[in-house]
DNA sequence: CATGCGTGGAC
DNA sequence: TGTCCAAGCAT
């Protein structure tokens, strides 16, 4: 009652989209940035600015001698720039501490800023093809249904959900780290939030939701992310101007962007307090190290 | 454990 | 011109 590995993975070597970073040969920097851009960011965004960042800056030595503003102009509109910032903070860690090499080991990764319980596990596997269960949205709701038998995956508890993945995955390393892929993608293309694909599903005739008569999920409602008019959209606003010019602006630049003063003062401040705003001496702003 | 953190595409 | 969602993390 729960997806075999073997079907899982089979289907997965056909069907899976063809990603760069899974590409025979991408070095585990390069898995350690698609994660990071990934967080919270569809797929089709992220490929292309992963493509110029390898380029740009193909081992973490080059990404942390990089400025602070040209990794955030790179970053551009990909959203929560603060991962742009400790990416650069973890590559310089990397550097440092590591010789260039980003860890293997769940618990080294776990110390870098910005890398948390689903990426840590995700270079381990993906990079290093270790049995490591990576537990993203994807999989977390893939168990749901196919082993729980509810309708869509409740709260996420850490402990719970590695758990419910590590007893998925098969003993073999590289199988292991090709079914949590697999697991993944099933979740991104078939196994859906929104109409799932069940005709197109590998595991169609031993998922416990289908078994239950497809339940309407039941648990906790998520609370739904409001943007127009919170400070996320704010400093978005204020990040923009920063990140279209070259040289430090005055704050009317910026006081233009959003009409009530107290909240866009709010918003200036918490940016400048994140690091992801300088003010110069002259008391104009810009992103830090455009001087 | 609940919140806040960007952005844009699909309905 | 609304809602939901997208390979999470830090606090």
């Amino acid at each position: 009652m729960s997806p075999d590995a073997r079907v899982l993975t089979e289907w997965f070597a056909k069907r899976a989209r063809p990603l760069p970073w899974r590409e025979p040969g991408t070095s585990a920097w390069g898995v350690l940035v698609s994660e990071i851009m990934l967080q919270q960011t569809p797929v089709a965004r992220v490929e292309p600015s992963w493509h110029e960042w390898m380029a740009r800056w193909p081992v973490p030595s080059a990404l942390a001698a990089a400025s602070p503003a040209d990794v955030l102009r790179a970053w551009g509109k990909l959203g929560y720039p603060r991962r742009a910032l400790r990416l650069r903070d973890a590559a310089a860690a990397i550097a440092i501490t590591h010789n260039d090499v980003v860890p293997s080991d769940v618990d080294t990764l776990l110390a870098l800023p910005g890398i948390g319980a689903y990426t840590a596990r995700a270079v381990a596997a993906f990079a290093y093809r270790k049995r490591c269960p990576v537990v993203d949205t994807n999989v977390r709701r893939v168990i749901a249904r196919s082993v729980h038998g509810a309708g869509d995956s409740g709260p996420a508890s850490t402990t719970r959900d590695l758990a419910d993945a590590d007893a998925l995955l098969p003993a073999d390393d590289e199988l292991a780290a090709q079914m949590s892929a697999a697991l993944m993608e099933l979740g991104a293309t078939v196994c859906t939030a929104r109409n799932p694909r069940c005709a197109d599903c590998p595991v169609f005739d031993d998922c416990a939701w289908q078994q239950n008569g497809r339940p309407a999920y039941t648990g906790p409602v998520k609370p739904v992310q409001k943007f127009a008019g919170t400070d996320r959209q704010v400093r978005g606003l204020l990040l923009d101007v920063l990140r279209d010019t070259s040289s430090p602006v005055p704050k009317s630049r910026l006081d233009v962007v959003w009409s009530e003063a107290g909240q866009r003062e709010r918003c200036l401040d918490s940016l400048l307090v994140d690091g992801l705003v300088e003010q110069t001496t002259d008391g104009l702003f810009a992103l830090p190290g455009d001087q």
